[in-house]
DNA sequence: TTTTATGCAAACATTTTGCAGTCAC
DNA sequence: GTGACTGCAAAATGTTTGCATAAAA
């Protein structure tokens, strides 16, 4: 199968499920199979995409619960980053994705990851002038993608 | 009275009002006291915020409501911003305040703002090259300020 | 006098929580 | 067996909308 993250899935799933019992905390089904679908998806899903994901490709229900519970569960493990792209909808992508910024078309709501390593370094700078330890950036820059223009 | 945007309140508000009426809208003591509010805090206030703010000020209550229907309304002929500094509350600020980007301090809530022309620049420059045609963007930096460090 | 704005409450969407039962270790 | 997890429904949060009334132009 193919994934974006040109390494195989077991190894992945095995490492992830590894960490959370190294942590003291609890394997399940359910986090599998959100494990499963955010691996194998490019988009940044929000957790009423990944409750129906789950629900077709397994047939079963997790409830949207036991989505949002394992999503912030895994953002603080820092195992998934969470994705606001200002539309008041939480998504969420695998943390094992090097870190990117995002574009995001006003017109038709594609994301197009990207990094630049100036705007990394510069911010740097920046948050080292004003006497801030930087932890975290977002940076999204809205436009009109070539299909919409 | 200070404020920062250096210039007179009086002045700000009679061309605010010219705006309004010139694009067939209706002013209201609602919409100015909203403003006088924007004009002289400088945070980044919330809905509730401006409420609670106008209720202290004027001792009136105009209702959430209002609050958010007139910052929609300023938001759609851009004389007002949204902020979104990912904690799922809408935040906003007056557009005549230059543009510029935010760092927040994961600890205490406190933001801080500056511009980066090397960063503005650079963004440009990201846009094009993935055939975006930039609209807007924003980058917010998260880290721990000098107090909280 | 006509159109837009207000204010209340009710609706809405998204996310979180309480709790009883279940499962992993 | 114990502590963590699940699943449902109920609650909470933030925001929007419907509608009758009021105010601005």
């Amino acid at each position: 199968m193919e994934n974006k993250y040109e390494i195989d899935f077991d190894d992945f799933l095995k490492n992830f499920k590894k960490q959370i019992s190294n942590k003291g905390y609890k394997n399940s089904i359910q986090k599998d199979y959100i494990l499963k679908i955010l691996f194998f998806m490019d988009e940044h899903l929000t957790a009423e995409q990944i409750n129906a994901k789950v629900k077709m490709e397994y047939n079963v229900d997790i409830g949207i619960a036991t989505v949002y519970r394992t999503m912030k569960f895994f953002e603080e493990l820092n195992l998934v980053e969470l994705l606001d792209i200002g539309d008041g909808v939480k998504r969420y992508e695998l943390s094992i994705a090097l870190h990117h910024d995002h574009l995001v078309c006003t017109s038709c709501g594609k994301i197009v990851e990207f990094t630049d390593d100036f705007i990394e370094e510069q911010q740097i700078k920046v948050a080292k002038k004003h006497n801030f330890n930087l932890k975290d950036h977002i940076m999204t820059i809205y436009g009109l993608c070539e299909d919409c223009q």
